[in-house]
RNA sequence: GGGCUCUUAGCUCAGUUGGUUAGAGCGCUACCUUGACAUGGUAGAGGUCAUAGGUUCGAGUCCUAUAGAGCCCACCA
């Protein structure tokens, strides 16, 4: 034990602890049988990411859940790792290249590969020593990355399982297709760009009629992909058109009329041409109506297949140009209308991006989708807040397939092989080979010509396998059977879809195999769900309610937080400015709140500490066997009391998700009742004249209940509490806070009595300085108590805690006044059971005093006045519970003493 | 268009199943460097709980409508 500073200063011990803990093995976890296990699975922040907000956030979250159930004695498992993130990472590389003024195809797809692993090693752990200075208590020995090779064969597992059972299959897709780049790229990338551009209405003839409609395209050279023309089912104008037969312009084709929701009859002429090759709305229709896709355009744009001759070869806006004079000569051009829309850019080369068909891997959801929607609605995993399950249903009830195959270099490549022996007789030799390990040859032709798919999977398709391949499946071992499923998952909403309910649907299709703990099949959905609570975080934005960004510039650099106010500071701050389910409005200058909360703390174990020392204890008494509860009076009772209860309210508060719920019980009972209150009285004590010994026994007491205050800290502020933990007592090397025990609730000292009467003292005390402060009585004037109790418990109460009210009042002299003798120059106060005064002769202005006493009689008539409406109402004394009504006359009565008492006061100063 | 959330003090927010005088932090005012802490202490000012109805003995809390703010999904061919 050494002296502390006068602030607290956390750079130092962050760096301290943190390596302590873990060359001390205190983050690992290995299965322990016998022990309950809770596992966390960190959602791995992508490679090219920096530490934001929102990971603080997220990370923070979990770290609390992960101190609180490992000092809970709970086997605890935080799994760490980090996300490839194919497009992004890709991206940054490519960028990097291009300063070379190279291009990935320069390099090869080998090397390009080569060159991503570098920049990994180089830059990948980027995000994950940023953790650390947060306090993660992450097992790092376990860190994971959704490429290694574990998790690789993971992936390449799944794919064939799935192969197998019929939900994997290739299909045509549409997709943001780049003429210029010649590659296909994500609607992240796509920049969408508003363009005054034309609404066309182009004539279609109805066969067997002489009748036509009129259809609005933005894009009339499509009309040569047409397969249909769409209504809205409900739209009473077109209803009788359905099922008839429309010829498209041009290219003299005949297609049907069908009906489809997805058209807005207010919209254009209600009726839409289906192109399901070119648009992805149509392309959607035409899934669910079974229609032909009909590509017109190779991929540069230009117009090929089973277009007119004339028009082969043609640029896309070449051909709109042509097609419309075409249109306007055989006169089905209606009209043309000026029409603003959005039109989507390449975010590389700002080329307009055509939607475009292309062979792609699909999942088939529907099967995988059905235990998943029944495990969130029937609770076996339950979200916080539940607003969310509504969300997942819909989407769940309304899945799609999954495209799972992306035109990158950088991810899993797919497992699935082409036979190039174009000769062979054998059909299965144009089928795809899927396979786990590299064939060699075709397995029908024999031919030694065998290539793998160019493509690589989404990168959701390592990730939704994440609570259980980084345990090591698929395969069978100790660890994955003990930690799996994990508990809790700590996650943004935005990737309810895209991972939450991806993961649920993976862990339940592929978690039944691998047997429970003791070797029993795993027959329950509880026992194959990957989690059973997910906790969907919220979203931090700037103080104008502005997401952060980078552009905007509103975004902190967490680490510039960390050095200015503390790890602790930071988090304990963010965890209290964040509700469950709610957007977050943060600056960094409201981390003060947590830096001033630490520096209290600090300060109030420099407190315990110092008087330590004043007093003699040797160092060789632990604080738990200095534990006494000899010579002990209210405040001791009282601050028991708190934190028992307190201890009990911050339990369930982290069972039911409320972290800032947690966060404020800490920060109300430590400042408020701790230090305000609990160390004020002490010193009452400490500097009163008991004998040496019992001023001893007193602060052991309080460094007990301190001690036990710096448990419930730890999982919240762990750097600070594990300072002071140490700073109030020498403890053996090697030994940490972080595996003490959460204190459990005792029953025996949450005591109602203790604390109404600690209310009665704190009341009457407040009303004492109260009356010094209004009247304006300096503080360093010592004053004496004149008081006259009708109730002679409460008085007792004030004789016996006098020493109290001359620590926290300069109350000096405490005398019991006799009845009817009230002193004219002195301030009067109402204290329940009784009043008192404070005589202050030539001191006090008895103007102020009356307005005083005048300003509170008007109050208590206004309130007096209401409780007498309600209980002349006889609905309100019929009908509301006894124990209201009970509590209600209770009031009035007490109110009416107060006012007579007042009166009385008003009486004295006048006479 | 579909779904969801929010509106309480100057600002940012608490307020559990309806029931004491609606709370906190910051900011503001006054006083105080008293032997843990000025990153502090004591006291104080400040609210028709968005608006209008309704249910109820009783509404910040429940219901309906309106106004305003925001989010997610789908999206104008």
């Amino acid at each position: 034990m050494s002296e502390l500073a006068k602030t607290y200063t956390p750079g130092d011990a962050e760096e301290r602890w943190y390596s302590f803990w873990e060359s001390n093995g205190y983050f690992h976890a290995e299965p322990v049988p016998g022990r309950t296990p809770y596992t966390i699975v960190i959602p791995p922040p992508n490679i090219t990411g920096i530490l934001t907000m929102g990971h603080v956030l997220n990370n923070s979250i979990q770290d609390v859940f992960i101190r609180w159930r490992r000092m809970q004695g709970y086997q605890t498992l935080w799994m760490p790792g980090t996300d490839h993130a194919g497009i992004a990472t890709q991206n940054v590389v490519e960028k990097s290249l291009a300063r070379e003024k190279l291009t990935r195809h320069d390099l090869g797809r080998e090397e390009f590969l080569r060159r991503v692993w570098e920049w990994k090693e180089q830059y990948g752990g980027t995000i994950i020593r940023q953790l650390r200075k947060l306090g993660t208590s992450c097992d790092w020995q376990r860190e994971r990355f959704t490429m290694d090779e574990g998790l690789s064969k993971a992936v390449q597992e799944i794919f064939v399982r799935l192969h197998e059972r019929g939900l994997i299959y290739r299909g045509k897709y549409i997709v943001n297709w780049c003429p210029k780049d010649h590659t296909a790229i994500s609607d992240d990338e796509v920049n969408p760009v508003e363009h005054k551009g034309h609404l066309y209405y182009v004539r279609y003839r109805v066969r067997g009629s002489g009748e036509s409609i009129v259809i609005a395209t933005t894009r009339p050279e499509t009309i040569l992909g047409d397969v249909a023309v769409a209504v809205h089912p409900d739209d009473e104008r077109h209803r009788r058109l359905v099922g008839a037969t429309v010829i498209v312009p041009l290219a003299e084709r005949e297609i049907p009329v069908i009906a489809d929701s997805f058209v807005d009859p207010a919209f254009g002429t209600g009726m839409v041409k289906i192109t399901p090759a070119h648009d992805p709305n149509d392309y959607w229709v035409g899934q669910r109506h079974n229609l032909a896709q009909i590509n017109i355009f190779d991929v540069s744009g230009r117009l090929t297949g089973p277009v007119p001759e004339k028009y082969r070869g043609i640029d896309r806006f070449e051909a709109r140009r042509m097609i419309v004079q075409d249109l306007e000569s055989a006169g089905q051009m209606e009209k043309i209308d000026d029409h603003t829309h959005a039109i989507g850019h390449c975010y590389r080369c700002d080329t307009i991006i055509e939607p475009y068909l292309s062979d792609q891997w699909f999942v088939r959801m529907k099967p995988l989708a059905e235990p998943a929607l029944r495990a969130v609605q029937q609770g076996t995993v339950r979200f916080h807040p539940d607003r969310w399950v509504k969300t997942y249903e819909h989407w769940m009830l309304n899945i799609r397939d999954w495209c799972i195959s992306r035109q990158l270099w950088w991810g899993h490549r797919i497992p699935v092989w082409y036979c190039g022996n174009k000769n062979s007789a054998d059909p299965r030799c144009r089928e795809p080979i899927v396979a786990r390990t590299p064939p060699s040859a075709c397995p029908h032709c024999s031919s030694a010509d065998v290539r793998q798919d160019e493509d690589v999977l989404d990168t959701w398709f390592s990730s939704w396998l994440w609570p259980f391949s980084t345990l090591g499946w698929p395969d069978d071992n100790r660890g994955l059977r003990y930690f799996y499923p994990t508990n809790t998952l700590v996650t943004a909403p935005d990737i309810i879809f895209f991972w939450v309910a991806r993961m649920i649907m993976a862990g339940m299709e592929v978690m039944r195999d691998i047997p429970a703990p003791d070797g029993s099949p795993r027959t329950t959905d509880a026992a194959i769900v990957p989690f059973r609570d997910v906790y969907f975080t919220s979203i931090i934005r700037d103080m104008k309610g502005r997401k952060m960004s980078k552009s905007l510039g509103n975004s902190p650099d967490p680490l510039d937080v960390i050095a200015e106010y503390g790890a602790d500071a930071l988090r304990f701050t963010i965890l209290y400015l964040a509700p469950l389910g709610q957007d977050v409005l943060y600056s960094n200058e409201k981390c003060e709140l947590g830096r001033n909360f630490a520096n209290k703390i600090w300060n109030a174990g420099r407190f315990l500490l110092m008087n330590r020392e004043q007093l003699g204890i040797p160092g060789t008494t632990t604080i738990h066997a200095g534990w006494s509860e000899d010579h002990i009076d209210l405040a001791d009772r009282w601050i028991l009391s708190r934190l028992h209860s307190t201890s009990a309210a911050l339990s369930s508060s982290l069972e039911e998700f409320e972290i800032n719920q947690a966060t404020k019980l800490l920060y109300d009972f430590i400042w408020h009742d701790f230090c305000d209150w609990y160390i004020e009285m002490l010193k009452a004590r400490l500097y009163g004249d008991e004998p040496q010994e019992i001023k001893q026994r007193v602060l052991l007491r309080a460094l007990n209940v301190f001690e036990k205050i710096l448990r419930l800290l730890h999982p919240v502020m762990p750097f600070v509490s594990e300072e002071l933990w140490h700073g109030i007592e020498e403890r053996p090397a090697g030994i940490s806070l972080m595996t003490a025990a959460f204190p459990v609730p005792e029953e025996r000292w949450i005591d109602p009595g203790t604390e109404s009467e600690m209310a009665f003292v704190q009341s009457a005390i407040n009303a004492v300085r109260n009356a010094r402060g209004e009247l304006s009585v300096p503080p360093s004037r010592e004053i004496s108590l004149l008081v006259h109790f009708t109730d002679g418990s409460k008085g007792e109460i004030i004789s016996r805690y006098r020493n109290y009210f001359l620590r926290l009042a300069k109350v000096t002299d405490i005398s019991e006044l006799g009845s009817g003798k009230r002193p004219k120059h002195a301030a009067g106060l109402v204290i329940e059971g009784g009043e008192a005064f404070i005589p202050l002769e030539g001191l006090i202005d008895l103007g102020a005093e009356r307005e005083r006493i005048e300003k509170e009689l008007a109050r208590l008539h206004v309130m007096v006045g209401s409780i007498e409406q309600k209980l002349g109402n006889p609905n309100f004394v019929d009908r509301a519970p006894r124990e209201i009504v009970e509590k209600e006359r209770e009031k009035l009565q007490s109110m009416r003493s107060s006012i007579e008492k007042l009166k009385g006061n008003l009486e004295r100063i006048a006479g």
